[in-house]
DNA sequence: TATGAATGAGAGTTCATTCAT
DNA sequence: AATGAATGAACTCTCATTCAT
């Protein structure tokens, strides 16, 4: 039998992974966790029930690690875009508009992850926290702080804002419904975060 | 005839009625819906672990009963405090305030509440929208469309509006660790949002 | 308050009992006994719950009883006709005539020892011997001992062929649909059994 | 791809499934249907209690697929025999003969057979009379037709005597003890049936 | 690495029975 | 005698996890 050289392998091994992962937010975000079926995952995935075992220890740990994905991902979708100017109103503009596009892109992990900030086990409420932490701070430092700094932004606590403003885009943008269309128009939420960040002159 | 009068009987049944549903409410709070365990349920309210079916057909009828009495209770909590105001920025203020102590005095219910709301199941999100919809249009008909007619606040959309704010109100609101302690201040939501709804003069 | 005479009290109880029965035969026919559901019996025969346990100490003791009840009723219904006529010929018409006769106005308790006579449960099958042996003694001693020693039966040993036509009856007597009509037809299968018991001359 | 060999699998495969219905026919037929225990029924075919849903969705699908097993064995133990002679006489003897030696040698099966034959479960009780078509023709097609055809049985309804002798057959060969014996000669069974069937010259 | 048969703890639910009234 | 709330054993079924191949 052929080896595969290492990179090769390293590449399938990889693309199961990101497979798994895919199968995983499709079937968590439909049953949630305690309800979502480990083995329906890895046959959803194309694969046998136990080959699931081979990449995850446990359930949790699929769990855990698609948080992680999905976090990293996340930032990366919307931190381009953000830094891509240097206002903080176009900043927290682009943050919003990334944002609201990342849903739709991404429902299933996007409905995971709300379920976990909302949901009831408090392991994975904070995993998320430190898997979100970039991006909170990226709201905080590169937003909000040079915003208030510049006076663009009235003076409000660039931390509990940046929490704010977190929930209400998660708050918002989860109320999608099962073909992903927002029932909260995400400009006109914009809109409304905007208007109240902004200096009365 | 039962021996029991019947006001006695009745006061019986509800009293166990609410012990179980105050249970309940504590469980699936701290376990989810899925993770919920219906013995324990009726265990933990004193009773064995067959007593819960005598009143709730089912784990999920037992859910939507929970939903049902805590929007009625969540209700009645705060449009007293709304309606005994004329003013719609002081009845915004107390639409806040009543609803950010309505969840400490009420945890578990909160809880499961935003669960339910931001959770996998849309049959039991649905409930929630009929359940909590004359919360919405109290907010909606109460507060921002006077609000908006006296030119208290800017001209918005009231209804779409009106889910932003109870978006915002319960995804704040629900931001409370394992001591009911908030972490996103009261004062300040209601501030932030205040603010973005003022007319600029 | 008033106390009911002696025999009054008696009756209110005997027909109180005859209700539970009837139900018992009604739920024990549709579900079998397994499957049946003590709580409905009482229900439907008009009664709480608790009642039938100040009647029949157990859900088998009930079957129990059942069992009596038809048997003797079953057999009173039957005799009388068959030992109207005297030719044996005629009391084997008569037994098949009244048999069939029975069924139709007796579906459930009918259908409730069809189950027990072909069912599982060993302890009823010997109860329904035991409570049917009067009319197996009919068969043997009142019809074939002298329709053989008259010489109007073939020569047959009468236990078994006694045995064996309350086979046949019962067999039967038992396809009938829901609406209680046989799909073999009583006639056919009694002139099957005459003919095959005749003398050739 | 599976390691164990295509053929391997599917014989390791059959084989517990076989374990598994030959327990459960011992399991309905001591308790009937609605008394058996599936957890019991996996654990004394060798296995751990769930291990019998990886083989039958459900109970009531176990029994299905045993009624099936039966149905067919039950047809081949006798076709074979009965088709073996001519003679529509020799025919029904054998047919008598098979039937009563098959039911010592598969007492679970044929128990259960007549249990939801004369039971109160009508789903079983249809699918009962689908599997056995097969046997119910061949006695209709093969047997009764072409004996009467060629006068060596007397006129009689090949459809519905097809029926009777069933219930004779099924009746009668049910009356067996505990230890197999039967307490209604089959000799004596068949004669008789023999006898009523035959033309008088 | 992939497989899938086997496992067994644990869940929701049913219901015969008890008993205080 | 009648009631019906309470009980808890027992049941069917699910599924995360293991492991020999």
């Amino acid at each position: 039998m052929a080896r595969l050289k290492k990179a090769e392998r390293e590449q399938v091994l990889s693309k199961t992974r990101a497979l798994l992962l895919d199968a995983a937010a499709q079937e968590f975000a439909r049953e949630g966790y305690a309800g979502a079926n480990i083995n329906r995952i890895s046959q959803s995935a194309g694969f046998a029930k136990g080959t699931i075992y081979n990449y995850f220890p446990s359930k949790r740990a699929l769990m855990l690690a698609l948080i992680d994905q999905t976090a990293e991902l996340h930032l990366k979708y919307i931190q381009d875009k953000v830094m891509g100017v240097d206002d903080p109103g176009a900043r927290l503009e682009r943050f919003f508009e990334a944002g609201f596009a990342f849903i739709p892109e991404h429902l299933p992990q996007a409905r995971v992850m709300v379920n976990n900030l909302y949901g009831p086990d408090v392991e994975f409420k904070e995993y998320m926290y430190q898997a979100y932490l970039p991006m909170f701070q990226l709201v905080g430092q590169e937003i909000l702080a040079p915003g208030i700094a510049q006076g663009v932004f009235r003076q409000v606590d660039p931390i509990s804002t940046a929490n704010l403003l977190m929930t209400v885009y998660l708050g918002t943008g989860s109320s999608v419904d099962d073909q992903g269309r927002q029932w909260l128009p995400a400009r006109q939420v914009a809109d409304f975060v905007l208007y109240g960040l902004q200096r009365i002159e």
